[in-house]
RNA sequence: AGCCCCGUAGUGCAGCGGUUAGCACAAGAGACUCUGGAUCUCUAGACACCAGUUCGAAUCUGGUCGGGGCUGCCA
């Protein structure tokens, strides 16, 4: 499906707009996703995958992939796999322009001797901590480094000693000759290598010295030839320094512009705390259906295009927002509707005897397979005396706004016939099992007399229903902003109740010609998928989302008065 | 505190000197319905504040207030 609306333009299309007026890079529009693979992505990185993809399809420019792998510390080939498997998924293509900061590793080692002999770098030897104690603060100015006036052949022949191998890690750095007393403190001679002893996923042992982000990332923009060079509001800081370094090169100068990050209610949204999450094993990995990761949203059952559409309604803009994950829930609801095939199912299953209908017959009553497509055509559901209802669909003694099954009351069973509950089982006080007859006129779900049933309920025949598990996912966390409580921990806002599995739920026979992440509808119930886990013998379906559900909001709305 | 960025319904965005300030979600009411779903109709709801420029300001300018970012050899 496409995800085509008219959506007005934002604050950057409107500066490629003008880019494009004044030919300021003849015409052509590169734009870059550049993810560091140190996690998984999640839902934002999405917003930032649509808005680089995006506008390179909606000015028939070009979007690279480009993993700034700049740190071997934090960088694993595991996460390369995943952000490239998510971006795909999401329906983006790179085409043949993957790359790799580290790629380009010796041409910015060659850039950089190039500032040392323009006198723009040195390299110095203070500590960590002393570089710190010397930057100064918010309101006081740095200090000078008492290396920073090295001649230009002291500091060729240390950043090569560097290079070599011959410091230790810490021992040594190059830094950036700008202004110690800078109001940017990003501007305050900042260091453009350090000394790593460490392996590189990509380069291996090749190379001990490593680009900081500031230094490489122009740079990595330049050599490609991005125009627009688009991330998030804190970089904001930094452009001065991204400006400096390419303007010291006289290098092709891309412009970078910065866009506000997403924030989702209930959940949290830094790969530093998911990771924290992942490593202490309170959620099941990075796939985790309750995870705002792309993985476990995609396990959860979320389709690419809803959060295609999802990324576009959000739109950008330049200042800090937090969405509700309702309009999440809202678009994937919209696609889903329209995409996914309906079955029955029954979650907490209620038997229910039908006494007037012969024993050991079965029927095949016709069902359809998705009311929003006819294209999706019917099946066949079979129909005997025995079923299974949802124990929500029955109450002993109801209030006058609930119309579903009670005692004497009489329902449609969806696509089958109009039943009336007779009698009630009860156990130690607690309902087990419903009598009730059937209208054999009511074949299909109409009465031939015309008369009305106030609800019209899901079922499983009980002979041929097929036992399932089900696991609910509710919110994460109990709280809007669980990252935003300042001096708490965000993990003692975990919802405790998260993930509910049920094991024993009853769905129709239909259902094994799913295959593993196909999503459905069990009607009345809510969206969900077949998990990776399931197995011909054991069927495991996720909630993706439940449907929007008036009754529910009314209890909740009178239990609060 | 210094520097930078930003303030439009509950939420997310649009509005680019003249609009009854628009759209979507959420909320409320109703219609329809073999999913209390979907769909359709309607309702309520906002320019942070104060000056100035202008015939005219949500839009331009200045100030006030409020929010965010920055003091890693992370990105």
């Amino acid at each position: 499906m496409q995800d085509a609306e008219t959506v007005s333009k934002d604050f950057i299309r409107d500066i490629i707009d003008d880019d494009l007026r004044t030919n300021k890079y003849q015409g052509r529009v590169h734009t870059r996703f550049p993810p560091e693979p140190n996690g998984y992505l999640h839902i934002g990185h999405a917003k930032s995958i649509c808005l680089n993809f995006g506008i390179a399809q909606d000015y028939k420019g070009l979007c690279n992939l480009r993993f700034d792998d700049t740190n071997p510390a934090k960088e694993e080939e595991e996460y390369v796999q995943s952000i490239k498997d998510n971006v795909k998924w999401l329906g983006f293509d790179w085409e043949d322009r993957l790359f790799f900061a580290s790629d380009y590793f010796q041409q910015m080692y060659e850039y950089a001797v190039q500032l040392i002999k323009a006198e723009k770098a040195y390299v110095d030897d203070q500590t960590a901590d002393k570089i710190a104690e010397t930057r100064g603060n918010l309101t006081t100015p740095g200090t000078n480094s008492l290396y920073r006036d090295r001649t230009v052949q002291e500091n060729l022949d240390l950043f090569e000693g560097m290079k070599a191998g011959v410091f230790a890690d810490g021992q040594k750095v190059l830094r950036a000759k700008i202004d110690m007393s800078h109001p940017n403190l990003n501007m305050r001679d900042p260091i453009m290598y350090r000394i790593l002893h460490a392996t590189h996923h990509n380069t291996g042992d090749e190379w001990c010295i490593y680009p900081m982000y500031d230094w490489a990332h122009g740079l990595e923009d330049s050599i490609e030839r991005i125009t627009h060079s688009i991330c998030t509001l804190e970089f904001e800081n930094h452009r001065p320094l991204y400006d400096w370094f390419l303007d010291a090169l006289g290098v092709y100068h891309p412009q970078q512009i910065e866009f506000a990050r997403l924030n989702l209610t209930f959940t949290v949204m830094s790969k530093r705390l998911l990771l924290q999450l992942v490593d202490e094993g309170l959620v099941a990995g990075w796939d985790d259906p309750r995870l705002p990761t792309i993985s476990g949203m995609r396990r959860r059952g979320y389709s690419p295009s809803s959060i295609r559409t999802f990324c576009k309604r959000i739109g950008v803009a330049k200042f800090n927002s937090m969405v509700d994950f309702e309009f999440l829930e809202y678009c994937v609801r919209e696609d889903l509707n329209k995409t996914a095939p309906r079955f029955m199912g029954v979650l907490r299953p209620l038997k229910v005897v039908l006494e007037n209908y012969p024993e050991g017959r079965t029927e095949e009553l016709d069902a359809v397979n998705n009311p929003e497509d006819p294209s999706m055509g019917s099946r066949k559901i079979p129909f005997s005396k025995v079923l299974y209802i949802e124990q929500d669909d029955f109450m002993e003694n109801p209030p006058k706004d609930f119309y579903r099954l009670a005692p004497g009351r009489e329902v449609r069973l969806r696509y089958a016939y109009f039943i009336k509950c007779t009698n009630v089982v009860k156990k130690d006080g607690k309902v087990v099992e419903l009598h009730c007859t059937y209208d054999p006129a009511t074949k299909g779900g109409y009465a031939p007399d015309g008369r009305k049933v106030k609800s019209t309920i899901h079922w499983v025949s009980a002979d041929q229903a097929v036992t399932a598990e089900v696991r609910l996912y509710d919110r994460l966390f109990t709280i809007k902003d669980p990252a935003g409580e300042k001096g708490r921990d965000f993990k003692q806002f975990l919802n405790p109740t998260s993930l509910e599995v049920l094991s024993d739920c009853k769905v129709e026979p239909a259902v094994q010609a799913l295959k593993s992440s196909d999503r459905l509808q069990f009607e009345r119930l809510g969206y969900f998928c077949v998990d990776p886990e399931t197995t011909p013998q054991h069927l495991v379906f996720n909630r993706t989302v439940e449907l929007r559900d008036s009754w529910v909001k009314k209890q909740k709305a009178s239990q609060k008065t």
